[in-house]
DNA sequence: TTGTGTTTTACGACCTCC
DNA sequence: GGAGGTCGTAAAACACAA
């Protein structure tokens, strides 16, 4: 739903047929090549050497089968629309953005590893690594600085949240990837959360708070589908509210089970999935 | 432009689990 | 007690109509 925004936003983000470039976010000491992705959402790997977690690509785990969304959910990221960016101020991941021979010092080790350089973001290969920067969209506080910026950096430096606002906008990648994370798992393990920071360039806490508000975000839109279905029903039928209409509390509950109730075919996979 | 509504980061409070 | 969960909220960033 969610990448699907991100895709519909920006329709030429991702006009490669493959995910994005598998060596952009990698450190080097993580990068494992990585196998076509995204053809299949249900054969989906995740940012390449790290799916050493158990439960990545282990059917038996405690997850079974891990939140598989329908393919239609992932379909685009095959390959889009080659259209040009007609939209000067979208930040494109175009084959340009997405070289897979960047120039050293680009932006292709994330500065988790290399501080010095920007992250991965889309404009990554850049010269300037502020230059991306001034675009439309993209903040002066950027995830460039997400070290700095993140919560460490801020409580460090005195910072009061009310004083000096600090927050950061993820890059478009940036937000993919954990958006991918979070379609493959609502919950992110420890081995993958450090790992993915490490190799979006975030901080641990980032990650565990994105994935925090993208779950409630997910609850938040599952209640407002769940009201407008029960509306629907009360309108059209006399009938009770349907099973599985629970109101409040289908939102309040656990997000792997009752929460994707009535939502996407892919979100009832997991209700479906994390039934006891 | 500007006003307004929505979305996105980030936090604190509180709770549960180990 | 620490880590991580939800919930509520603040505020920046963003989208969009007027």
């Amino acid at each position: 739903m969610y990448v699907g925004y991100l895709l519909d936003k920006d329709n030429n983000m991702y006009p490669n047929p493959v995910r994005v470039n598998p060596g952009l976010n990698l450190n080097p000491q993580n990068y494992v090549p990585a196998p076509p992705q995204y053809s299949d959402f249900a054969t989906y790997h995740h940012v390449p050497g790290i799916n050493s977690d158990p439960h990545h690509g282990q059917p038996g785990s405690s997850w079974g089968s891990p939140y598989v969304p329908s393919r239609e959910d992932w379909h685009s990221y095959g390959p889009g629309p080659a259209t040009s960016s007609n939209n000067p101020t979208q930040i494109g991941f175009g084959p340009t953005d997405f070289n897979p021979v960047q120039p050293p010092g680009s932006g292709l080790i994330p500065p988790a590893m290399n501080s010095s350089v920007p992250p991965l973001s889309p404009n990554a290969q850049r010269r300037n690594p502020y230059e991306w920067m001034r675009r439309s969209g993209i903040p002066a506080s950027n995830p460039n600085n997400a070290m700095s910026f993140a919560t460490e950096g801020y409580v460090e430096s005195g910072k009061t949240r009310t004083k000096d606002k600090y927050r950061v906008v993820y890059t478009d990648h940036q937000r993919l990837e954990l958006e991918k994370e979070f379609h493959y798992s609502r919950y992110i393990t420890i081995r993958r959360k450090a790992e993915l920071a490490a190799t979006l360039a975030l901080t641990e806490r980032q990650v565990k708070i994105w994935f925090q508000n993208r779950r409630a975000k997910e609850r938040k839109v599952n209640k407002k589908k769940m009201q407008q279905q029960s509306q629907q029903a009360s309108t059209t039928t006399p009938t009770p509210p349907a099973v599985g209409t629970t109101g409040v509390m289908g939102g309040i509950c656990s997000s792997s089970s009752s929460n994707s109730n009535l939502v996407s075919p892919s979100a009832m996979t997991i209700k479906e999935e994390y039934l006891p």
